[in-house]
DNA sequence: GTTATCACG
DNA sequence: ACGTACGTGATAACA
């Protein structure tokens, strides 16, 4: 038999500090919690064990410390957000039915060592889970210790043994007493012997074993011919022979605490059914699924009540005259909810109130004689609709002929607009975190679920509570939009970039295949001979392998590296390019890595996704950043090379129609145009009203000389600078982009915090605001949330403090381009032009028209982008054509 | 599935 | 003393 005990606050601990601060949409904390639940799951995976419990620490100081008074009496509380956890992680754990243990005077140390022998005593096997190193001295061929890290949201765990102990540490794990004895743990307010670091602890435990032998043996040391012991050491044990029997006390784990435990009582239940609701309650939508809870005890919110169990009345409608009735009906509504099937297999509609019960229809193809005439009419204007993905549905519609207008609503982008940073919006997270709810599978969203629809009750019913549930969501959203300030936002922007977006995805962008071809051939070509080269200097091995080139370079070649690691030597271009004195290898990787680079992502990648009209569609995701940025997949067009000469030949691929033109048209420094106009800083304003190079002007300001004498130096570390400082600048990582030393990117700094004083305030300012609000917003009121500025970990909180500073500018001229989409959209086609916007590249805009209209669409294009909103500074674009992208750019 | 790298704004 | 810029997505290697 075996038991696994877990040190309750140890993992908690790592979980808080190791993940990312969570917070469900209320802003309740939940990061910790989540990190012990799934460190659970997988050590319950890992050791299969037949018992569990879980121990914890009271805040009282416990009796093996009491001798002793400095013993964490400093210890630091708990930071707000991981004690507000702890009262949910327990309830978590009662709900899982997990036994327990704490008891007044014993740190959960002390109850791990008690509960460790008792298993022995008893035969059983026990494993002990904790990140505490303490806990070492309690292996025995018994017990094993799981040493258990969690950085950067992963979760790993090292099992000591007594013999993985030994190979570790060189002598037996009760020796871990003597250890701490002598060297102290700060962190656990363990004194040690003053002077007596690690490396002397560790040589003279390995040597004598305990402390007793070793005091024991004091004199003799002097005469060892490799002793550990110098001369110094011999008088810092001396004068530390209390401080180590007493750190000998204070370091022992107490195994006989007077705790009710036996082993039995700790064999593995089966979770209770409270596990659901308290889940839900923490929008754990993942693990829900992972361990397949289900519930109907959810207390679940009466709206979602009506929408999940179904209460809607429903029909078939396989009857013309009956749809024409519901038409009718439907127009006379405010609004109603419908989500079709992908590839328009199927739509269902549910209206009526929610409340008093709701009413839905399905009606699949083939069933209804004039289904075309039936989509025809629904999806006009003159129905009012709420759905899920407007996006991806309009452009369904379009590319089958439909009309896709009279969109009111869409969940989705609402549940975006409400959290940027949930990351899904799937209509079962939303129903958890909205409504208190799960709902059904979609399992009409099976393979070939629809053909047998009408039979399976049990798909028709999941749909149509989806259905009914983007009813209930808009009742709970949309007032939350308004709240927030952001209806102007949601209805100007991004539900009419809905249609703009699903036409730019339809229409594509032409691509030369021939020529892209040839490129490719040209480069496998110049691949295949660098591999060659590189070969020659080094022997046969992947160069794609970060892995092996850090070994050919570091390891056989001998190459200054230490540079950088994580899990190996870094060989990333930056340490490369530091390295090319040393070695022509080094610049042949460079160049064979740019080749492979092109070849492989863009030439045979975009290959790969012509379509058979020859052009590439792109998708545009509408609720993937945290900023308000669009992103593009499959493939990503937004990042097609530009920065180098033979990377932006590519663009030459990317071509208009023939008879056509490219118009492009870009926003000029619109990022930092925000900045002056946000910060309000006077110098700024002016520097950008003057109308001259932005860089130039910064430069002269902060280097105190004239326009005309700012040398090209100058000016890259002014752009630097100012690049900076929309990121969220630190000295440190401003000298390594421009290659000068931290104290010199500290004095750019100083020098341009005392031109631009408005910056520096605005940039003070809006840190402390979002310490006081847990969010950000843009000029349009786009939020952000931002728990990790309230950190109590440095790099988290200064990561939060960053995108505080970033996230209002990125984020309003994210705004500002959806609203200039929108707008030149409408004109587009107000104007009657053939011209269609055909792709966005975060501040440009592409249009393919016929030649004849290139400077109308030019004057449109600026004009528009340029009125979106009056800021302090003007607001310009500039617009190019040609041929292929490059020649317009 | 994660990691390292590199392409873009 | 720490560890270091904001926002993305695709690919190849490797576990």
């Amino acid at each position: 038999m075996k038991l696994m005990v877990l040190d309750g606050n140890s993992i908690v601990n790592r979980a808080f500090y190791g993940i990312r601060p969570l917070t469900t949409k209320d802003g309740l904390y939940t990061n910790a919690v989540y990190g012990f639940v799934t460190t659970l799951q997988r050590l319950l995976e890992e050791e299969q064990p037949e018992a569990l419990c879980v121990t914890f620490d009271r805040r009282e100081p416990t009796f093996r410390h009491l001798a002793y008074e400095g013993y964490k009496a400093q210890r630091k509380g708990m930071p707000e957000e991981l004690a507000q956890q702890m009262p949910l992680l327990k309830e978590v754990l009662d709900a899982m039915d997990v036994p327990r243990y704490e008891l007044a005077g014993y740190e959960a140390d002390d109850l791990i060592g008690t509960i460790s022998r008792r298993c022995e005593g008893a035969g059983w096997e026990c494993v002990v889970v904790t990140g505490d190193r303490d806990s070492l001295q309690l292996i025995t061929d018994h017990t094993k210790v799981k040493l258990v890290s969690t950085r950067m949201g992963q979760t790993t765990t090292k099992d000591m043994t007594e013999e993985a102990f030994r190979a570790d540490y060189g002598f037996d794990p009760i020796h871990m007493v003597d250890l701490k004895a002598l060297m102290g743990d700060a962190s656990d307010n363990i004194p040690g012997v003053k002077g007596i670091g690690e490396k002397t602890a560790m040589a003279l435990v390995q040597m004598y074993g305990s402390v007793e032998e070793l005091y024991a043996h004091m004199p003799e040391i002097f005469m060892a011919p490799d002793t550990p012991a110098k001369p110094g050491v011999i008088k810092k044990l001396e004068e530390g022979r209390d401080a180590a029997a007493m750190s000998y006390r204070l370091a022992t784990i107490v195994t006989d605490a007077p705790l009710d435990f036996v082993p039995e009582k700790n064999l593995r239940r089966p979770v209770k059914p409270e596990l659901y609701p308290v889940f839900l309650r923490l929008e754990f939508t993942k693990l829900i699924e992972k361990m397949g809870l289900t519930g109907d005890s959810a207390p679940a919110a009466e709206e979602a009540e009506t929408a999940v169990t179904g209460t809607c009345e429903s029909e078939i409608v396989t009857d013309r005259s009956r749809a024409e009735e519901l038409l009718s009906l439907w127009r006379q509504r405010d609004h109603v909810a419908c989500l079709a099937l992908p590839g328009l297999e199927g739509l269902c509609v549910e209206w009526g109130d929610p409340k008093a019960g709701g009413r839905a229809a399905i009606v699949l193809p083939g069933r209804l004689e004039g289904y075309n005439d039936f989509l025809r009419a629904f999806f006009s204007g003159e129905i009012r609709k709420l759905s899920h993905d407007v996006k991806d549905l309009t452009r369904e519609l379009l590319s089958e002929g439909f009309p896709a207008d009279g969109f009111l609503f869409d969940t989705a982008l609402a549940g975006y607009l409400l959290d940027a940073t949930a990351g899904h919006y799937d209509l079962n997270r939303l129903s958890v975190s909205w409504l208190g709810a799960e709902v059904p599978k979609p399992s009409y969203l099976a393979e070939g679920a629809f053909t047998t629809m009408g039979e399976d009750p049990e798909a028709l019913g999941a749909w149509m509570s989806h259905t009914a549930l983007i009813g209930a969501l808009y009742e709970k959203m949309a007032p939350r939009l308004d709240q927030m300030g952001v209806r102007t936002l949601y209805e100007q922007a991004e539900l009419p970039l809905c249609r703009v977006l699903a036409e730019m995805e339809l229409a594509g962008f032409r691509v030369d295949a021939n020529a892209l071809q040839e490129m490719g051939e040209v480069l496998t070509a110049a691949i295949d001979a660098l591999e060659q080269k590189i070969y020659t200097y080094a022997g046969e091995f992947n160069i794609n392998s970060p892995k092996q080139l850090g070994e050919v370079l570091f390891d056989r070649l001998g190459l200054p590296a230490g540079k950088k690691t994580k899990t190996g030597w870094s060989t990333n271009a930056d340490v490369l390019d530091k390295l090319r004195p040393y070695h022509p290898i080094v610049g042949e990787v460079l160049e064979y890595r740019q080749y492979t680079k092109l070849k492989s992502t863009y030439v045979d990648g975009l290959l790969k996704v012509i379509g058979p009209d020859g052009r590439i569609h792109t998708s545009f995701q509408m609720t993937v950043t945290a900023t308000g940025r669009l992103s593009s997949t499959e493939p990503n067009l937004q990042n097609i090379p530009t920065r180098t000469e033979l990377g932006s030949q590519l663009r030459r691929m990317f071509v208009a129609e023939p008879g056509k033109v490219l118009v492009d048209a870009d926003y000029s420094q619109i990022e930092l145009r925000l900045l002056a106009h946000i910060s309000g800083d006077a110098h700024m304003i002016e520097a950008f009203r003057s109308g001259e190079d932005i860089h130039t002007i910064t430069a002269s300001q902060v280097f105190g000389v004239a326009p005309s004498d700012v040398t090209p130096a100058m000016r890259r570390a002014a752009k630097a600078v100012n690049f900076g400082i929309v990121y969220g600048i630190s000295a440190f990582s401003l000298s390594q982009d421009i290659g000068v030393t931290v104290a010199q990117a500290k004095d750019y700094m100083a020098a341009y915090f005392a031109k631009y004083d408005g910056v520096h305030r605005y940039m003070e300012q809006v840190v402390e605001r979002a310490r006081a609000d847990g969010y950000v917003e843009t000029l349009m009121h786009r939020r952000r949330n931002l728990p990790e500025i309230k950190s109590s970990n440095y790099n988290m909180r200064s990561f939060g403090e960053r995108v505080a500073l970033n996230m209002p500018i990125q984020g309003t001229a994210a705004d500002i381009m959806k609203l200039a989409m929108v707008h030149v959209y409408d004109r587009l086609q107000r104007e009657k032009l053939e011209a269609r916007l055909i792709m966005q590249v975060h501040d440009e805009l592409i249009v393919e028209c016929p030649e004849g209209e290139v400077e109308q669409v030019k004057t449109l294009l600026t004009e528009e982008m340029e009125r979106v909103m009056d800021l302090s500074v003007p607001l310009t674009a500039e617009a190019h054509s040609g041929r292929n992208w490059l020649e317009a750019k």
